[in-house]
DNA sequence: CGACGCTTTGAGGAGATTCAAGACACGTGG
DNA sequence: CCACGTGTCTTGAATCTCCTCAAAGCGTCG
């Protein structure tokens, strides 16, 4: 409470908003006129937070509306008729969740925090109002919702190809999107568990732990724990190729 | 063009538009008022055709718009660094394609004839007109493309079950999606072949045909070259389960 | 009718899974 | 600050499902 009030009371102090939101172009406001940008500022609920395991909304529950990461991670996951989960995804900074509902109105998947999260949040009931007030926000929801599709694809082409491609496209997936968000590219520390990863690769968590093993031994990567450095780049990216 | 001078001259002929077209509910206009509906109407090129191995659109080309096929089958297939095929959905009368290209403005897939089809076809240029003129129509296009990511998850579930649950799981999906449309649910035609059934469910050709005989063998189908008969529907489902 | 592709069936092999057990990391509480 | 316990991670060995390769049968279309 201290720390906010200091920084309310900061020279340097903005409120954060659509306007100014260090995640520009990466959320939402992607390709809308300053007019829509503003109307989009005064539904969107800003500054939520999630602990570690804490869910965003889960499956089975109504459509909650739409939801923009800005800082953590947290993992998309959908659940057989068993209760078995599948991770659909892992979210980072800048990615939008919220699409699994839209459709049903009731959400398909559960979103969970990976660590400590802050998320901005577009109400479902406000959607509608979006329809009339502001139509270029639905057009670019549904642009990334076909980027979503696209990247669905990409996952069922990686399906096709070994344990080892699969392990090499994650860690190389993951280092691009950080890339593109301004983090560090070569080192970051893999917020979820290696059970995690296979259930979202479609691999065993023992396979994913024996491949870093691999990819370590042959230092292309150093893993300690969590954290993560690529060594070699390129050598990761070889292994995507037919040859291997 | 004979017999479409007849049809012309036909007391009891109407030209299909989106007002009177078959496919109410199944096609884009679900949802939208009578006004939109007849704003679509004018915008649609209508009575498409493409005969088998024909396409539609290829990847890599210019994003065409959407597509509502009317008639006919089709397959829809990405395309790896190497070249080779993946066929990422079937699609049925009255379900739409396109969404591949939306986003980029490039597609991602190609959209090929199994069989004689016809389809309609919404030119990308006039997409933008509606996102002022018929903001509803985007968002009827918005869940749409939701509940492609919806069943791109459902497939992905399937994915970690074994060769027999895939297919019986395929068996079923195809019977349904045909049930909903007005077809019979218990005897179709399978326009794709069993190495395209199993390039889309991610398991060799050989491993379909052993399975469509295993069905056979146990009298929960009967199956003639591409004729196939539904003839335990619960023994099916059956497969679906844990047990199995 | 011949050729080509599609389908079926068999045999052997490879990659990944499962099961098991030990090492390690992390958070809790003494 | 360290001991402890729990869950995660690693590593090994045996097994299994499905793939690959091969060949024959079938259907279809020019």
């Amino acid at each position: 409470m201290s720390d906010l009030n200091i920084s309310k009371t900061s020279t340097t102090y903005r409120p954060v908003t659509c306007e100014n939101c260090n995640l520009e172009n990466l959320c939402m406001p992607k390709g809308l006129d300053k007019q829509e940008i503003g109307g989009l500022a005064l539904l969107v609920n800003r500054n939520n937070i999630r602990q570690r395991g804490e869910a965003i909304y889960h499956a089975g529950s109504p459509f909650r509306g739409m939801i923009a990461l800005r800082s953590g991670s947290a993992k998309l996951a959908s659940f057989d008729q068993n209760g078995n989960e599948l991770v659909v995804a892992f979210i980072l900074p800048g990615e939008i969740v919220g699409f699994d509902g839209l459709a049903t109105q009731l959400h398909n998947c559960t979103v969970t925090a990976l660590e400590t999260l802050n998320y901005c949040h577009l109400p479902a009931h406000k959607i509608e109002q979006l329809v009339i007030n502001s139509p270029g926000l639905i057009y670019v929801l549904l642009q990334r919702s076909c980027n979503e599709l696209d990247s669905q694809v990409q996952k069922m082409l990686m399906s096709r190809h070994s344990a080892e491609k699969r392990v090499a496209n994650f860690i190389l997936n993951i280092s691009e999107r950080l890339r593109v968000r301004g983090y560090s590219e070569l080192e970051f520390r893999l917020s979820m568990s290696r059970k995690e990863i296979g259930n979202h690769l479609g691999i065993a968590h023992e396979t994913v732990s024996r491949i870093i093993q691999l990819f370590q031994s042959r230092q292309f990567i150093e893993i300690k724990s969590k954290q993560l450095r690529i060594i070699d780049k390129k050598e990761l990216f070889n292994f995507l190729q037919p040859i291997h």
